[in-house]
DNA sequence: CCATTCGTAACCAGTATAGTTACGGATGAA
DNA sequence: TTCATCCGTAACTATACTGGTTACGAATGG
């Protein structure tokens, strides 16, 4: 299921990496050196973690990203948000519409729907509990 | 992310349709009007759970669907493992391996995939508190 | 003035989903 | 025995998403 993408995981890589070294902006080509991919990825994924604010950027010489908020107050749930924009849920429902005409197919979405977002919900309250301070601090551990 | 598709929501709809009629078995032709789709498309959604041993299949004139076992005792965990079946992650990790000579490539992914677990079971662990049985009660709630 | 860097469009390859047709084989009733 | 029924599965298609790549305009700042 779920889909799905990697982007979540290259956006914590990415934000870990600006918190380790938060007083020069680091550059998408630097930064995709590390995440082992085109910096064009990178500035992709980052367009979303700026869109949602946690990031700012500055182009020219010099520039580059720069965390928008202390690595402390960004939950694993607010890069979640940022990188899964718009309508992808963990679960999809049906493409098509099931038949109305069906007892089960007329109520099974509605049915469904609150499964899925308490679901849904415990998932992304598990994220809230870690920041991406504390992936840096696990990091440095796994270093020794 | 997760990605996806919509196997889960079909497959909740599906037994929950045997769990309505417990006693004749559903052909795949009958179950694909109500989903409103194509019989094929719902063999091989019941293949899956079959080989996870929720429903049983049977061939020729008269033969159909049934469900292997009392409706309470399939819980909306058991309905995703069956068709999220192998190595579908819902947070998947790096395509490629991140940069091995920096130290945050080094040990990201043993990082994330601590979380990502965490955050996985607190999913799962909220799909284990519902059955297809519970599902059905609300649908013919729904019903009025 | 100019190298640097972002922002974004465009294109491609690989993969997943879901829909469809087709057909062999098993089943069970007539 | 015959035959309509129904599963199991392969094969093909259209669509979409992801990630990688090249390219280029615009802004920045030395």
């Amino acid at each position: 299921m779920s889909t799905s993408s990697s982007r979540f995981a290259v956006a914590i890589h990415v934000l870990t990496l600006l918190t380790q070294n938060p007083d020069e902006p680091a550059t998408s080509e630097y930064i995709a050196g590390s995440v082992n991919t085109n910096p064009v990825v990178i500035r992709r994924v980052l367009g979303g973690l700026r869109r949602a604010g946690l990031v700012r950027s500055q182009g020219g010489a010099g520039g580059g990203w720069r965390l928008a908020r202390d690595a402390e107050a960004i939950t694993l749930r607010d890069v979640y948000h940022a990188v899964e924009e718009d309508d992808q849920a963990v679960f999809p429902l049906h493409h098509r519409p099931p038949n109305p005409n069906c007892p089960v197919g007329r109520h099974i979405q509605r049915a469904l729907a609150v499964h899925f977002a308490a679901a849904t919900r415990a998932l992304e309250d598990e994220l809230a509990r870690r920041t991406v301070a504390d992936v840096l601090r696990e990091v440095r551990a796994l270093a020794g």
